[in-house]
DNA sequence: ACCTGAACACCGTTCAAGT
DNA sequence: ACCTGAACACCGTTCAAGT
């Protein structure tokens, strides 16, 4: 397949980090905070090493190459993501909700991450942790062996596949000098072909607006909880 | 946020295309074996220039950036999702049930696919395609309106997001020297912190089986299938 | 233990020049 | 109309050398 080797960061043991120098810490700030200002594309090793007013591959003593940087990067979005609990919330479609939400809103404040899904495994500590404590709340809930696995990925894989297009779509109308109406209008001539799309682009209106999205996200959340709660029941 | 212009190849002209050298498709379908063999990080716009015996910018004609390109080969990917007439099917989980399965297996067939998904919007013939026909689908099923939107993106969603890990996970493994042992090993040193994912991993055992992981997807589709026809009866 | 700079092998893209 | 090669501005990464 792609030839080079992978090796994921949580698959080694990190440095002793005695603590003169810089940190690893500090480097991943610093590397989400250029991810959050300029992309992904924006964030080099060099353009890193800069900001960190260190020499262009002083980085490389923390780090073994960029995809590790990457994972690091990508666990702590994991970290923003907060599952409730079972002594905050008693209702588990209550947790389930209030993850899906934060999940949501954690790939939203970073849509770079949206260019990483596809890309990295989720093994850090804080994609474990919020795994873990999903786990739980499904087994608390009265799901049982295999039910639980499919309960957390359903889950999961609903927030991730109605994010990440909406990350996109979001960068698509950020990057392009259109304004909404011509915008529409190449969306129209597009769909030309499609008559039923057509139809369904004019009644929704305008699909960026905040609020459609959140609606559409919540309908959907309900639908995939109800899913599961049939299951739940049998 | 990331400077960059965009600019979709959906939306402006193509060239004229008056056939003598080279065409988009020729282009298009070197870069796919490139892909396939090599991996999303395995295309350059030299190489492909090179498989293709041209020089190195030679492409260019055809395709104003490397962007376009990728835009291109994904909307191929989107080419081999099938959904299935009214004619060939009545029964409309049926319609949904083939469609999310030919979704999977094409993202599979070109992993690499799951590195563009949250890069590129899907706006390309054959997404626009498959997104009509599916939005009949809900149609003739009784959906109207916002629900019929909710049950397409609901759908997609679902798909997108099991796959994707899925890939990920696929390559960890491929690119990984472990063997099956010292892998399961790492997993649980990195699970060990939480005694809820180590009992899911040993009970659940290698997850990479395909049986296993087709089951996985067959019942939370059922899942979300239930969840959309709830909604449909109401 | 930590950091540096030079160097290597690659990129994507532009553009004047060829046919 | 199509293709080329040289050139530019960038990459990620290695490594000997510094402190």
């Amino acid at each position: 397949m792609s030839g080079k080797q992978f090796s994921s960061v949580w698959m080694r043991d990190p440095r002793p980090a005695k603590s003169p120098g810089r940190s690893r810490e500090e480097i991943v700030r610093a590397a989400m905070e250029l991810l959050d200002a300029e992309g992904l594309d924006g964030l080099s090793m060099r353009k890193l090493g800069a900001k960190l007013a260190a020499g262009a591959t002083s980085v490389y003593w923390y780090v073994a190459n960029k995809h590790e940087l990457l994972e690091l990067v990508y666990d702590e979005v994991w970290g923003e993501m907060t599952v409730p609990s079972p002594e905050e919330v008693t209702w588990w479609r209550q947790t389930a909700g209030a993850f899906a939400h934060s999940m949501r809103q954690a790939i939203l404040s970073h849509p770079w991450s949206a260019g990483l899904i596809g890309r990295l495994p989720a093994l850090g500590p804080n994609a474990l942790e919020v795994t873990s404590r999903l786990t739980r709340a499904f087994k608390n809930a009265g799901f049982r062996g295999l039910e639980i696995d499919y309960a957390v990925s359903t889950l999961t894989a609903y927030v991730f596949g109605t994010t990440i297009p909406q990350v996109v779509y979001n960068e698509v109308m950020a990057e392009n000098p259109l304004d909404e109406e011509s915008m529409r209008a190449v969306v129209e001539r597009a769909a030309a072909a499609h008559p039923d799309l057509l139809e369904r682009i004019r009644e929704t209106g305008p699909a960026d607006l905040v609020e459609t999205r959140e609606m559409m996200f919540t309908y959907g959340l309900a639908a995939v909880l109800d899913g599961l709660e049939a299951r739940l029941v049998t």
